[in-house]
RNA sequence: GGCGCCUUGGCCGAGUGGUUAGGCAACGGUCUGCAAAACCGUGUACACGGGUUCGAAUCCCGUAGGUGCCUCCA
């Protein structure tokens, strides 16, 4: 079994070979929480989690890090316009948070393991600590330059020793509006220069900082702040830095430049893995174009959180996923018929009537499953082998229907997608199973008038009976 | 302007030189005490124009349309 990922700095899918086999290390660029977050926002994070799903499947341990960029000019503007009342320091910690407890409860909604990720935030006082250092030397260095705004990060520094800048994105003299390399001490020197330290400005919330004797008491850029996170959270270098596609340039590109400036290991994070967008009619679904949909949307319109996760693993990671509710709603009708294939795990039992070679997919699926997953995660096609699975399932009756074999394949569904399709249909209790057995017994009888009571009882409880020639089966209501 | 990507049947969405992807929706039929489900059947799919090839949705060139990054963005 071996897995392959594509790797945007190579631009090439790759056999994933982690750098300590015991341990393998991943960075995800989290969220900025000054706000709810969209669900393009949170399709990222279900391709970080599968991803980790996936290596996890693959037996190896993960430590998986992610983090909170809760310090950057939306954060502190945000959070000045709702608690102008408060210091803004405070003001600051209150509004990121809210919205960072906000964001956990969006994660596990749609399925996404929070407890398997460790979180770091940018503005915990050990963080800045790790800024403050970091850019002290690359100061040092002569890798960063203090001009009259704050600190920057000189390309130019970082070419002339000897590395690349333009690792993810090919940077081109047509394509950088600017770089005229002018000395000043003063300035931001080139175009593509960016803020490693910016100096506070009136009623912004800072944190002490003297570099080179200069008082530069004031916040970190953003970049830096990814740097030292993933850093203090995995060394360096580490496995696989994930994210959405938009941060390849300049997030990404600026750190590896800033984590390996000075270094003897030009390797930041071995891979890089990209996920596109989230498309509303053909558009990327975006705050600033307002055409996108939060969480809360999405269950105001029925859609389950869980259907959303599965409207997302249908296309391909590196693909992007039109969303639309009409979309959302046959993803719900998927979802639901794969919990109806998961409920009949309480309805089959170890030992099955027949062992007729019939159930062909179902014993294959797992396997197939994390083989389709492996090549660099191809979630559609895991998707089509699930399918077949399940449609196989429909037509067997359920004493040839080997529970053990069912519920080998929701194991690896639920682990490696993370779909909950096990948590989601709990067996129902005695007092129902009972129920169906009275019932039963009426139709025997035909007594047709006391069976469609039942049957009635049972709808009112969440419970759809369906009467198949091998007997009655039953699932949720959806 | 620079660097990319995309265009598949009603909708979504894989595939990527020759063999039915799949889902959702729709229509017809069978079965059924009713209902639901299930089962069977139904769709002249690969933007357009050239080229390469025994063979192209798949490779090459061009055209059209769309879209992403180059500024905060998952």
């Amino acid at each position: 079994m071996t897995l392959k990922l594509h790797n945007t700095l190579t631009k090439k899918a790759e056999l994933f070979q982690p750098l300590d086999p015991e341990l393998v290390s991943i960075y995800s660029c989290g969220p900025t929480v000054y706000d709810h977050a969209h669900i393009g926002n949170l399709s990222a994070f279900i391709t970080a989690d599968t991803l980790r799903r996936v290596i996890s499947a693959n037996n190896y341990t993960v430590k998986h890090v992610m983090n909170f960029t809760d310090v950057d000019d939306k954060t502190i503007r945000r959070s000045r316009e709702t608690y102008p009342d408060q210091e803004a320091m405070d003001a600051l910690r209150t509004l990121t948070h809210t919205y960072g407890e906000l964001f956990l409860e969006d994660m596990r909604a749609i399925g996404n393991d929070t407890d398997a990720l460790e979180f770091i935030k940018a503005a915990d006082d050990s963080t800045i600590e790790g800024m403050r250092q970091m850019i002290t030397e690359l100061h040092k260095a002569g890798f960063a330059y203090i001009a009259d705004d704050g600190v920057y990060f000189s390309i130019d520094s970082y070419k002339k020793s000897g590395k690349t800048y333009g690792q993810l994105v090919e940077i081109t003299d047509s394509n950088t509006s600017e770089q005229r390399i002018q000395n000043d001490e003063y300035d931001k020197d080139a175009a593509h220069d960016f803020a490693l330290w910016k100096k506070q400005k009136p009623s912004e919330p800072a944190w002490e900082f003297i570099l080179d004797g200069i008082d530069l008491t004031g916040r970190p850029g953003w970049h830096i702040e990814c740097s030292v996170m993933s850093h203090q959270g995995l060394g360096r270098p580490f496995d696989i830095h994930t994210g959405g596609i938009d941060l390849a340039f300049p997030h990404h590109e600026n750190e590896i430049a800033q984590s390996t400036a000075g270094q003897d290991d030009p390797t930041y994070a071995r891979m890089f893995v990209h996920n596109e967008h989230v498309l509303v009619d053909g558009k990327k679904m975006s705050k600033s174009l307002g055409n996108f949909y939060t969480l809360q949307d999405l269950i105001d319109h029925q859609v389950d959180p869980l259907a959303f996760r599965l409207l997302v693993l249908q296309s391909h990671y590196r693909k992007p996923t039109s969303f639309s509710l009409a979309n959302a709603e046959a993803a719900r009708n998927r979802l639901a018929n794969w919990r109806v294939a998961a409920a009949l795990r309480h309805q089959t039992h170890d030992t099955i009537a027949d062992d007729s070679e019939k159930k062909v997919s179902l014993r294959a699926a797992p396997h197939a499953l994390l083989e389709a997953l492996n090549d660099d995660l191809n979630t559609p096609q895991a998707l089509m082998i699930i399918d077949r699975a399940f449609a196989e399932l429909e037509s067997t009756p359920l004493a040839s229907i080997h529970r053990h074999s069912l519920s080998t394949l929701l194991d690896m569904i639920d682990s490696t997608l993370g779909l909950q399709l096990q948590s989601s249909t709990p067996d129902i209790s005695d007092d129902q199973k009972q129920l169906i057995l009275t019932r039963q017994r009426a139709r025997d009888d035909k007594d047709w008038r006391t069976s469609d009571t039942l049957r009635d009882t049972l709808l009112d409880q969440g419970i759809v009976i369906r009467d198949t020639s091998h007997g009655p089966v039953w699932q949720y209501a959806y």
